[in-house]
DNA sequence: TCCCGAAGTTCGATTTAAATG
DNA sequence: GCATTTAAATCGAACTTCGGG
């Protein structure tokens, strides 16, 4: 390994001048051009990289930041990673990805280690279950910024960056509305998610407003579960048990868009053509929803900008603790987007 | 912070002897237990916990492995992901993640950042496009034991982690085959593509043996890309143009699932009912392809335990540079799975 | 006072060499 | 030589202090 000592010995200068050369430190302003030159040269030459762990010992500063999510293998997550470790770049960060399975253990572990390497903000990726860990012990002690996504923490001194929940709804049941559905099924979100409350007060505001009425039966709640692709198999199951209600509906809104594929299957397997006799929308637009037959109208959650986002938040955050200012962390909320594919259609 | 300083002035002992009782290291076979004692319990009161920088500067060690993803959104990326990060889990490494953007220049940026932070392997994720990059130069200088999956380096030093395409292909067609299927589509991956080479002779060697005639005018290539979402588009597209030479097939066998997708599409679009009219089987089995409908027949690949497989020969990789023996690390195939759904049916 | 550069200390832990009884 | 403990050197960079022109 190349030191910074031998860059000064190849150079001809004391370390003290290599270090603060290269680093262009205040005091660098006195040096002449010609020594500066002259360490550039002799650094590039043996191609000196400084050793970061040494550098950390002495500033603190390690460009690091957490990640941690507590299930990768949920669709949501992917594109909020991207957006996350896009603008990361950007800011020559580096993240230390962490799953943690949903299991509180896994939590703890991850958190202690992820301190222990002094990363300088930390992204939760709240992804459906988390009932609410008391990260801000440590956190907060530690100093260290946090953002999470998709969850409102129940605490000030954590940033947060949701989607309008209330709005998407809203856009998606506007949509049915506009094609002519009156008899609209729901399967609305499990009661212990915080999205479910906002999401269905969308639709209830809408209905409200424009003389929707509400059919009791037609509304079925997701069950409580901690494996984020079950809501597939809910999602299936649930709406079998509507067909067997016979109470007729020509649209369906899914909590998400998981529970949404499932009531395709289940409405292919009865024999009802989507959309042709059901229109169907879902909500986050995970990548799947695209490809597949027929490709789901649904509500995209603009996750890349949710993670840049997060990423922004805590940035804010560093700086602060930079300065030596308090961290105060924002909330914020961003507007979703309506995706019409080939899932809904107006009523005949 | 508290030091180790802080441990030993209020243990009563050396800074010496705590670092020779918390490390348990050789030294301490030599210290009596209340001695010992004495000393934990002062740390655990203290809540003393290493600086893993000094630790670092000190021994080389960090603990810590960057993995290299072509492109996060590929859906085939994430089970490799947690496959990974699992299995660090359990050894207590932490994983850096970066995505390198099918973009060369980001992808030697962050090949720098790595190393600068002295990780102690690297995990390759080469999905899709990855047109030998001279990685080997910096690595092997480096030390730094590599494992790439998904595609054969034309290096040894660098270990490597498959699926063993050729048997993936064959237990495809074996399937359509059983199914009663002779007119059978082919729509083969981009020739620049590894993969496209084995998976085909998979084909062939399972009709020569078989007296399964391929009718030419069936076989179609992708374009070359560098979209890992380009498949279904240029599925859906051949799918269009095969369909157009009015010649008949009862089958339809792609490249991957999301090749298989776009084709999916495209019968969809043209009357075509999948599987009654026309079978389709894929590749990879990425999570899409469970949630359909029709469920997706495809060939999986293991992409969890290819995951931790990388994991597994890096490590050995790093043992090796523990012990100073010279690195060498193993190839390995890994066997697919062929996955029966919906999507294939006999012919009637 | 301004400019330039070096010596020496510090960050926190590990390890070598050595000092006790 | 043995059991027990520790002073001091080390890892590599950054910063404080100081001195010479």
């Amino acid at each position: 390994m190349v030191t910074i000592r031998e860059v000064a010995k190849e150079s001809g200068f004391s370390s003290t001048t290599v270090s603060i050369v290269l680093n262009n430190a205040p005091l660098s302003r006195y040096i002449p051009e010609t020594t500066k030159k002259k360490i550039e040269r002799a650094a590039k030459k043996l191609g000196y990289r400084p050793n970061l762990f040494a550098r950390t010992l002495r500033n603190q500063r390690t460009h690091t930041v957490g990640v941690m999510v507590f299930d990768m293998t949920d669709p949501y997550c992917t594109p909020i990673l991207r957006g996350i470790e896009n603008t990361l770049y950007q800011a020559s960060f580096l993240p230390i990805l962490t799953d943690v399975h949903n299991e509180r253990s896994r939590f703890e572990r991850y958190l202690e280690m992820l301190l222990d390497r002094k990363v300088e903000a930390l992204i939760i990726v709240a992804n459906w279950l988390f009932v609410d860990i008391d990260v801000l012990g440590d956190l907060e002690k530690n100093n260290v910024p946090t953002a999470m996504i998709g969850r409102e923490p129940h605490t000030r001194s954590i940033g947060s960056v949701m989607v309008d929940n209330e709005q998407g709804t809203q856009m998606a049941i506007q949509h049915l509305f506009a094609l002519g559905h009156r008899q609209i099924a729901f399967l609305r979100g499990p009661k212990h998610i915080t999205d479910t409350a906002p999401r269905w007060k969308g639709v209830q505001d809408f209905a409200k407003k424009n003389g929707l009425e509400i059919d009791r039966k037609l509304v079925l709640d997701l069950p409580e579960s901690r494996d984020p692709l079950s809501p597939f198999d809910a999602g299936y199951k649930l709406t079998m048990e509507l067909l067997e209600t016979k109470r007729p509906f020509s649209a369906l809104m899914a909590f998400d868009d998981m529970t949404a594929f499932g009531a395709i299957r289940a409405l292919t397997r009865a024999g009802i053509k989507v959309p042709e006799q059901c229109s169907v929308v879902g909500f986050d637009d995970i990548a799947h929803s695209r490809y597949l037959t027929p490709g789901l109208t649904t509500v995209r959650q603009p996750m890349p900008e949710m993670g840049a986002m997060a990423v922004s938040l805590v940035s804010e955050g560093i700086s602060a603790v930079q300065e030596k200012r308090k961290i105060t962390l924002n909330h914020r909320k961003l507007s979703p987007e309506l995706i019409v594919r080939e899932s809904t259609a107006a009523v005949v």
